[in-house]
DNA sequence: CTATTTCCTTACCATTTGGTAAGTTTAACT
DNA sequence: AGTTAAACTTACCAAATGGTAAGGAAATAG
């Protein structure tokens, strides 16, 4: 019998826990099933994480500061008003698409009532008040259309998290390039954001 | 004790099935509880549909059947090109914020190796057959950009499954008003449409 | 070498779940 | 009235699930 390898079977079941949760589900997904498959008995799990939901957060808290480690990059450039969303924008969809996993726990967890929704909203509340915060004072100064910033935020995020399931949808009815639909999709925010926030463009009604 | 009303006890099943699918998803909808909230046993939905996944094909198809009414009114009406996928555009829309539910069961059936989304293949084909056909021969005529019909329905149709989690998100947050939203929506998939299908709409690139 | 802590296992359990089998009641037909 | 079929119920059950309790091995510390 093989003795553990030096990624810990900690990592490895936050691994395995990831991919069942957001492709499968968290109802969908058995503690059994995790362990099985990394040879590995249920209570291990439980030893780490205690309880199932206690599972979830785990994962969703280490996908969350994944997320966050990689707003922080682009928060730190210099990049000012327009060119600093446009940075963020592009930022998250490169992230969706080298970590598909990602959308699909976004995705999972965002139903509001889900098991672990509140944890989002408890890691992403800082986020989303921060981003406020900025935008308001950006409005302040005239560098950004007035508008809602919650509305603005919540419509973009929505955005992102229904590539997820535009992407399964695809990849489901055999369409594997799936590149070109992401593409527009990220055109189609940009000009969103564009549209509600950049004082300086020319509207068309 | 209250003997059987007008609408059986079938329909009523139904009702309750369909809410809790789209609202708590399959796996969380226990048959016991609906059948305790309707003051009957569970083998009372094992009659009527012998099985989990049968009670949820059920509801599927219930659903599909008021969807592809709605759609069939639209596609007996003698609008043409453009109009015509205006047209269905807005009664999809009408029809989600007029029937909430329906969103949410779409939500959860669409992700693809879901307990009924092959239901919902087997049910959404034909409707796919007959618009990639009568997109493609407008196609030939010139009345329609060329482009792979497919890969335009699906990307609407994910925008609409998209327009759930919008919804839902929006209304977690406290946005009660989420009317607006939508029609930004609509307004997007609309140019998103008219981008990808109206030969006549001027592109700005 | 012993004590302790970390990590993981065996044993067990209460509950819930979807589902089967076999009535019982109600309505419909003849 | 008597037969039949439909609609529901009571009685059970096997399997799976998350979780508790307690103990064993293995590394670490003293």
């Amino acid at each position: 019998m093989e003795k553990y390898e030096k990624f810990g079977t900690k990592e490895k079941i936050l691994d395995s826990a990831l991919e069942s949760f957001s492709t499968s589900g968290f109802d969908a997904t058995s503690l059994d099933v995790i362990a099985k498959s990394l040879g590995v008995r249920k209570q291990t799990i439980l030893y780490h994480f205690t309880t199932k939901k206690g599972l979830l957060n785990a994962v969703v808290e280490r996908a969350a500061e994944n997320l966050i480690d990689s707003i922080e990059e682009v928060l730190n450039s210099d990049l000012k008003g327009w060119e600093r969303i446009e940075a963020l924008a592009r930022m998250i969809f490169r992230l969706a698409l080298r970590e598909p996993l990602l959308l699909g726990l976004l995705r999972e967890v965002s139903r509001p009532g889900s098991v672990g929704s509140e944890r989002l909203k408890i890691l992403m509340t800082p986020l989303m008040d921060r981003a406020t915060l900025w935008m308001q004072s950006e409005m302040r100064v005239g560098r950004m259309r007035r508008t809602d910033p919650r509305l603005v935020i919540l419509s973009a995020y929505s955005t992102v998290v229904g590539l997820a399931t535009e992407i399964e949808v695809l990849r489901a009815a055999g369409i594997e390039q799936a590149l070109r639909p992401v593409a527009i999709r990220r055109r189609e925010l940009m000009r969103f954001l564009r549209v509600s926030l950049d004082p300086d463009y020319l509207q068309s009604r």
